[in-house]
DNA sequence: GGGGTGAACCAATATCGGATTGGTCACAGC
DNA sequence: GCTGTGACCAATCCGATATTGGTTCACCCC
């Protein structure tokens, strides 16, 4: 069998990303999501280079794979340029370290977007702090306080204080703790976040930065403290503030 | 000649240390800042590797080189994990920018290390501001500058700022502006950022949280007003650097 | 001519082995 | 005790070679 239809062209190129798909959903490749060389794949399939090229054109455009020369085509969605320096710093954090880290930028964030929001994202912060607010499941609720907070981000329109926001929500979806998170998003907490999160869009629209930058921290150090709580079962002596250490999360839990 | 001192021991670590220390300042290295390996000091000054090893470990202590096994000592600051991040926001940035992502981050590390630093850590903390203080070149108060700043960094333990403080200072070494900065580094200037060191450094030893917050916010916004005047002074029509986003910087203020 | 095939070539990456370099340890000498 | 010495380990670099995606070209077939 030299080829998958009797005759030639476009048809082997559309079989052929047929297959590769099946390959990619099949589970049918390595760990890494790696699939065979193209010169492979022409062998296997007793077809031309071109027409397998095409083929993952096709998957590649979908989005289903991406390509880089000399190293291979993966499955999948391209690696994130920023999520190894997560994954580097991920291990040696904690819960309150990345509190702290969202207390120091973020009422920043918020008192450069106060600076410079104009009427359009005043609208939608309020859009997105509504779907938080009637949000039913905390999933959801997540999902929109989420966006809320990378919209305020957005809006502060500074690279490098985004880049060091987008970092915090990297090493917090680097997923531990989702446990205790969900937890602190009881109803009666969504609604209190929710008359916070209406008080910061107030203080932007208003462009007072000291008010948005207070009522961030307000709102910020609320979550800190109901987290501490679910959390701190363990850890029962009041604020001190905790060292940094390794070895502080394994006792007791 | 055997060896620098007569007789042994910790004297010859000590002025193996300011030799090398010498090596450092007068520019006598690769253009890297990569030194001798360990090996070719101790043949060049005739002493034994451990001799070389403490010296090189009292200029790491100081923050003045760092190590990497298997690569080699340079001067300097530790290389950025996220540089290839730097590299890819640093279009995106002005000097603005980058005064806007330090006066929100710094502020914060100066609290945190005021809340943990040790005895031993402010006394490291003086010794920098002293040699800072004491610098001739402005080259050599930038270095101990950063140096200073990057320790303080080092002391508020936390992974996820200190990440983003680095993200920083790969933006701001990505240099342009190099000149600029120079520019803001009178004489005067200098002796203005020692004292402001120097109350930063109380501020810290004292475990004053806010007095080191609003010492290094102080300190930074002298920084900033220095920098728009000189860069005022090149573009000729006012402090107004190149908005980031058209609609963004027309708030005046 | 348009589309396809095959082959060659290019550029980026991986891989492998040997050399280099910082990190560490055991032992001897004072 | 501390220091010097040597040896070894582990991480990294360097060069040569192979692999892989990206590109181009001549050629063939409807």
């Amino acid at each position: 069998m030299r080829q998958i239809m009797p005759d030639g062209g476009r048809d082997n190129a559309s079989a052929a990303r047929d297959v590769i798909f099946g390959l990619i959903q099949g589970g049918g490749l390595e760990a890494d999501g790696r699939l065979p060389p193209e010169r492979d794949l022409c062998a296997r399939f007793g077809i031309s280079r071109r027409a397998v090229r095409r083929a993952l054109d096709a998957l590649e455009a979908e989005g289903l794979v991406w390509r880089r020369q000399g190293k291979g085509t993966f499955a999948g969605a391209p690696p994130d340029p920023g999520g190894d320096l997560a994954a580097l710093i991920a291990p040696d954090t904690d819960p309150l370290s990345v509190m702290e880290a969202r207390l120091a930028l973020e009422p920043e964030l918020a008192a450069l977007a106060a600076r410079r929001a104009s009427a359009g994202h005043v609208a939608q912060l309020r859009a997105l702090a509504d779907r938080a607010a009637q949000a039913d499941d905390g999933d959801a609720a997540e999902l929109w306080d989420g966006a809320l907070h990378r919209r305020i981000a957005d809006i502060a329109a500074n690279p490098i204080l985004r880049a060091s926001f987008t970092l915090i929500n990297a090493v917090r979806a680097q997923q531990r703790w989702q446990h205790e998170r969900q937890l602190a998003r009881s109803p009666a907490l969504v609604a209190e976040y929710a008359r916070q999160h209406a008080g910061i869009i107030d203080a932007i629209h208003a462009r007072d930065e000291g008010a948005a930058r207070s009522a961030m921290r307000a709102h910020l150090t609320t979550l800190k403290t109901n987290l501490e709580r679910v959390r701190g079962l363990a850890t029962k002596d009041g604020p001190q503030p905790t060292p940094i250490d390794p070895q502080m999360e394994r006792t007791q839990s």
